[in-house]
DNA sequence: TCCATACATTGATGAATGTCAATGTTCGGG
DNA sequence: CCCGAACATTGACATTCATCAATGTATGGA
């Protein structure tokens, strides 16, 4: 079916970052290099035990956000460690931030973890 | 060093653990260490654009499978690299391997990828 | 103004991961 | 019985990652 794909060069450090990079609109060819990179970056963030707990933690809590003082504790990880998974689930899109006071709030973006699923679903 | 646990030889049999690390009974009190090393397990086989791409072209596929003959091609990775994501994707439980002949097919593993979307929705 | 609190950032280090070249294994054909 | 094709496995290497200790930053109170 796919005629030729060689030459995987470098990367191309430019990219739009507006709209599909790869895919023509017709059926689903399958992933694209690049949409797939995007898409692992999600994956990634879940595939480590610690993020899965941190936000199943903030998913249970009954007002709907934590400051890291209360997950450092349930996790077992120092401080640093815990901020340093956060910002992952952040910059992933799952983890909302809100400072207040000298507290960070964090909470689950909302129909995140559904868009995830839409992914799989969509593969 | 920390206490971390060593006894790690379960693949991501997505069955209630008997021990005692899962949840007590209350409600939805988060995800214990064990159980959120399992999870992390099928996360971590999604967390790699290869093998994203390589779901994508199995399921894309109008058979329902494919050989890794017809992988690497699409890929542009070495053969044995593509055998190896193929069985980090096998050891997760999300593809299938059957040996004909020579030739080795790999197809979806049905109703898999739904249950790490159920694995979301239950976070 | 000064200090303690809550969190983020940096630097370092050991472990895990992705990739390839080389080699091993299994199967079918001559 | 040997040879080539298809795939798996091993070993090596560079990169990434998870973690902690130390330090930086901002906020609020005394």
């Amino acid at each position: 079916m796919f005629g030729h794909n060689k030459s995987m060069t470098a990367l191309p450090t430019l990219e739009p970052a507006t709209g599909q990079d790869c895919c023509d609109p017709a059926g689903q060819p399958a992933l694209g290099a690049e949409e797939a990179k995007r898409k692992a970056l999600v994956f990634k963030a879940l595939a480590d035990p610690n993020r899965l707990r941190l936000l199943s933690i903030v998913k249970a809590e009954s007002s709907g956000e934590s400051c890291v003082c209360d997950l450092t504790e349930p996790l077992g990880l120092g401080q640093p460690t815990v901020s340093h998974h956060l910002k992952i689930l952040v910059d992933a899109g799952l983890l909302h931030r809100e400072k207040r006071g000298t507290w960070a709030y964090y909470s689950l973006v909302p129909g995140a973890l559904d868009d995830v699923a839409g992914i799989l679903a969509a593969l």
